[in-house]
RNA sequence: GGGCGUUUAGCUCAGUUGGUUAGAGCAUCGCCCUUACAAGGAGAGGGUCGGGGGUUCGAGUCCCUCAACGCCCA
């Protein structure tokens, strides 16, 4: 055999059956898909993989994606590129915290001390009169490790049962010393910078949570609420304003209404007394003040909503707040209560939840009349945390921030920049990130009131008074990272001295789980290592990402970037599209349609579901389909047969080709290359997989079943091709025939990795998944290509198809014999089809065939008598 | 309310800088056990390209407008 390659060895009977198995052993032991990490920056394609969050399950959507960012990374592979394409585990935060809670029967206390050797109630499923056991931060932790390292087997066998060329020695995960490590370097960089800073501050607050959120985890919820009208009792008479929180009348520290109202312009500058609770409160003009709502007026409270903290801020009013982290109404009235009469109100709500309360308002105002008429029914939009079950409450709070441009106009048209930077696929995604920068109203708020996540890295001296010192925090030293401050102690102190006067106080808190994966290609790469890979691979070349997560993860890992690295992260940012159920929902589990993707490999195999997601183009919303999973089923059978069969001639890939129906064919491919080669340097694989697997049905049964007669050649029968005085037009044929095989199989490997790679081992050493992608140049067949190989196949083919239309319509076999074809066509044609007349008449089993001077392409048919 | 996207055959989707008769797969209906493959092959039917207007010799494609659906943001 030509080119060093081994005896080729076609198995009799190919089959997919256990090819999975095999390969995902086979690459895993052959290292196929190894970083070298000497690699030159300009020879590597790093990719910033996406880390699934561990405590959920792997579904449709991850097989999806995944698979997506599978076919780039493998094509750049085949390019000679060093691909860098890790695995990460997202196994810090919330998701994990609550698993951990239900699978132990353990709840975290940080005020508890560590316990070694500690062992959990239960392993799985306590049962349901169970109480929680709780237990420290360190312990918590070890649990969250414990579980998370099981899930995450699940998820790497998966991942590996689907073909991913991840190189798994580059696994990375978010809650791992590495992580943290880095996480807390960053955070502290930040700090040294002044692009973190603290401060005491109203805050989203969920009370069942009991922490802070961020802007980017909010949403909209249109939610059920009533209008009420309450008069407030100003010098002229009553001041009618109308609530949908009238539980936050203790709490109300004036009233607004927008400047240009001649309404209530008597009104700016004078004061009024709220009813129930009689405080003076004063009334404000803003342009924030919506003149046709309600009654035009509104209460100040601190805080109903976000708009409250800005007139609170702005007017540079008190605070007066009445509902607890707990979500509950503070026992103590706010002082400016003084009356005997408001305070009695007041004892009556203290400790109700926020819809008792207001219930206890209601008929108190309505009982005192001053509740006007009866609250009116409306719809509005409530902001929740998007994990969240209940109304967020605004709540004063020390909280740590990370700038991003929601207060700093030049750092927001930076931002901006870092955007323009990025090549987004597809384009029109990058309108999400600028809409989302151009909208924030605020600093990135990145501490969490949370246990299992990675701790906030600083320590406060604690004065004389007991108070801590929050303006010079103590900050640990690089080589001291991981730190946990509710158990480490920062230099120059004694554990004695936690918490007393004179002592210190561990920051309590945990950062948000984005403030660490917006460091993926930091902690990836090693950047707090000092490790020279971080420069080989960063920024890198490709982010694959969901569009839900523009504003939270994408943004995020772009502000860090932009900070430490003074670049954007990454060249270009794919944005994949949803799953839809085949009823154009949302797949999701709440509506019972999630199918599990391991049911869907032994089903159908995994090439075919790859086939599936690779048929979907970048970005777009996609139904699920098995019926595209068994098309993907059977051309990776195709693939087996044909090879088998092509291989079977023994034909020379680098030998030559003669016929110029082959050239015209080999001429075609090259095309393809090309179409293939220019998409998936788009990012574009499912252009690059239609023209691919278009060609290839073309091939099977068009291209094969013209020549096949002239590749077996003179004396081929049973099957079996001849060896003996083959000729020229034979050969030509069967290298033709072999190097298409080539290079079909190599042009189908990133996206069915498996059965092309087992078609490839039939006559090659190493793995199609470090085979040169093929070339234009190198398919064709040089010097005597044919002038125009698409109208000379057309021609041929439509001469073929007139012979098989007239079978079908009589009934006949294709076998059926033609006693005679006459073409009736101009010179261009007829001089196309004088030349592939061995082919045709074959092909069709014709006994004569006869061209005579005609217009267009006119066939006619004659079947044999007794066919 | 602002932004973005989608709308082509029963279904899922291609359709490049405007250019003959708008394509594919699936589904449907006949046909063919043919020596690589019946997990196969060969064919047929099926579309007013969301509506309206405009530009052009010519519009699925460009412009305007309306509508429906979806997503993001407020």
């Amino acid at each position: 055999m030509s080119n060093g390659s081994p005896t080729r060895r076609v198995p009799e009977k190919p089959t997919l059956s256990g090819v999975e198995a095999r390969f995902v052993e086979r690459w895993s032991a052959d290292n196929i898909y190894a970083f070298d990490r000497s690699a030159m920056r300009d020879t590597v394609f790093a990719i910033d993989t996406p880390p699934p969050t561990v405590s959920g399950s792997l579904h449709m959507g991850h097989v999806f994606s995944y698979t997506h960012t599978d076919t780039i990374a493998r094509y750049q592979r085949m390019r000679g590129k060093h691909v860098f394409y890790p695995m990460g585990w997202d196994d810090n935060g919330l998701p994990t915290e609550r698993r951990v809670q239900n699978y132990f029967g353990v709840t975290c206390d940080p005020s508890l001390p560590y316990v070694p050797g500690f062992t959990p109630p239960f392993r799985g499923n306590p049962p349901k009169d169970h109480r929680a056991v709780p237990v420290s931060r360190p312990n918590f932790i070890e649990l969250c490790d414990e579980l998370t390292a099981q899930d995450e087997q699940v998820f790497e066998d998966l991942f590996r049962r689907l073909g991913l060329s991840v190189d798994w020695s580059l696994l990375y995960t978010t809650i791992s010393v590495h992580a943290r490590r880095t996480s807390q370097k960053a955070f502290l960089d930040n700090l040294a910078r002044g692009e973190a800073y603290t401060q005491e501050a109203p805050t989203l607050w969920d009370v069942d949570f009991g922490t802070a959120v961020a802007q980017a985890e909010l949403e909209d919820r249109e939610r059920p609420g009533a209008y009420h009208a309450v008069a407030f009792h100003g010098p002229n008479g009553d001041v009618v304003i109308e609530t949908t929180r009238p539980e936050l009348i203790p709490a109300c520290v004036g009233l607004v209404a927008h400047p240009d109202d001649a309404r209530y312009a008597p009104l700016f500058g004078k004061t009024v007394r709220s009813p129930l609770f009689d405080v003076e409160v004063g009334v404000y003009p803003h342009p924030l003040a919506q003149p046709d709502k309600g009654t035009g007026i509104a209460m100040i409270c601190t805080f109903g909503d976000l708009t409250d903290v800005v007139w609170w801020r702005e007017f540079n009013l008190p605070t007066r707040a009445i509902i607890g982290r707990d979500g509950r109404i503070l026992a103590e009235p706010p002082t400016a209560i003084v009356s005997e009469t408001g305070c009695a109100h007041y004892a009556t709500l203290a400790g109700k939840s926020v819809k008792q309360a207001q219930t206890s308002i209601v008929e108190l105002l309505r009982a005192c009349g001053d509740l006007k008429g009866e609250p009116r029914a409306i719809t509005h939009p409530v902001k929740f945390y998007e994990k969240g079950d209940r109304p967020l409450e605004i709540v004063t709070s020390r909280q740590w921030y990370i700038r991003n441009g929601g207060r700093d106009e030049s750092l927001r048209s930076a931002l901006l920049g870092r955007g323009e930077d990025i090549a987004w696929y597809p384009d029109h995604m990058k309108h999400r990130y600028s809409n989302w920068v151009q909208g924030l109203n605020g600093d990135w708020l990145v501490s969490r009131q949370r246990y299992f996540g990675v701790p906030i890295p600083l320590w406060y001296r604690v004065g004389a008074d007991g108070i801590p010192d929050y303006s010079a925090p103590l900050v640990p030293t690089t080589e001291q990272l991981p730190v946990d401050p509710s158990t480490d102690i920062p230099n120059g102190f004694t554990a004695s001295q936690r918490g007393v006067a004179g002592g210190f106080a561990g920051d309590p808190d945990v950062m948000d789980t984005w403030a660490t994966s917006s460091l993926t290609p930091q902690i990836a790469a090693h950047w707090v290592d000092g490790d020279e890979l971080f420069t080989r691979v960063f920024p890198m070349d490709m982010r694959p990402q969901g569009h839900d997560i523009i504003r939270t993860w994408l943004f995020s890992t772009t502000v860090r970037s932009h900070f430490a690295h003074g670049t954007s992260p990454w060249k270009r940012a794919a944005l994949s599209g949803w799953i839809l159920d085949p009823d154009r929902k949302k797949m999701s589990k709440s509506k019972g349609n999630v199918v599990t993707p391991i049911d869907l490999f032994d089903k159908y195999g995994s090439d075919a579901v790859r086939y599936w997601a690779a048929s979907a183009r970048p970005g777009v919303d996609t139904a699920f389909s098995e019926d595209q999973m068994k098309v993907g089923g059977k051309l990776a059978n195709k693939l087996l047969n044909v090879t088998k069969f092509v291989l079977n001639f023994g034909g020379d890939k680098s030998g030559v080709v003669t016929m110029p129906i082959d050239h015209a064919m080999l001429e075609r491919l090259s095309g393809v290359v090309a179409d293939a080669t220019a998409a998936f340097e788009e990012l574009d694989y499912a252009r690059a997989l239609e023209r691919t697997e278009a060609f290839f049905w073309w091939f099977c049964d068009d291209y094969v079943e013209l020549v096949k007669t002239r590749a077996y050649g003179a004396g081929g029968e049973n099957g079996q091709p001849s060896t003996i005085n083959v000729s020229p037009e034979t050969h030509s044929a069967r290298n033709a025939l072999t190097r298409a095989i080539g290079v079909l199989q190599r042009l189908l490997a990133p996206h069915m990795p498996f059965c092309t790679d087992e078609v490839w081992s039939w006559w090659h050493d190493g793995s199609v998944h470090r085979a040169e992608w093929p070339t234009p140049a190198a398919t064709t067949s040089h010097s005597d290509s044919v002038a125009d190989a698409d109208f000379f196949l057309t021609t041929v083919g439509g001469v073929l198809a007139e012979i098989r239309r007239c079978k079908t319509e009589a009934k006949v076999s294709q076998r059926a014999e033609v006693s005679l074809v006459v073409i009736a066509t101009d010179t261009a044609r007829a001089a196309v089809v004088t030349q592939a007349r061995v082919d045709v008449v074959n092909a069709g089993n014709v006994a004569e065939l006869s061209i005579v001077d005609g217009d267009g392409l006119s066939v006619k048919v004659t079947l044999a008598p007794g066919s």
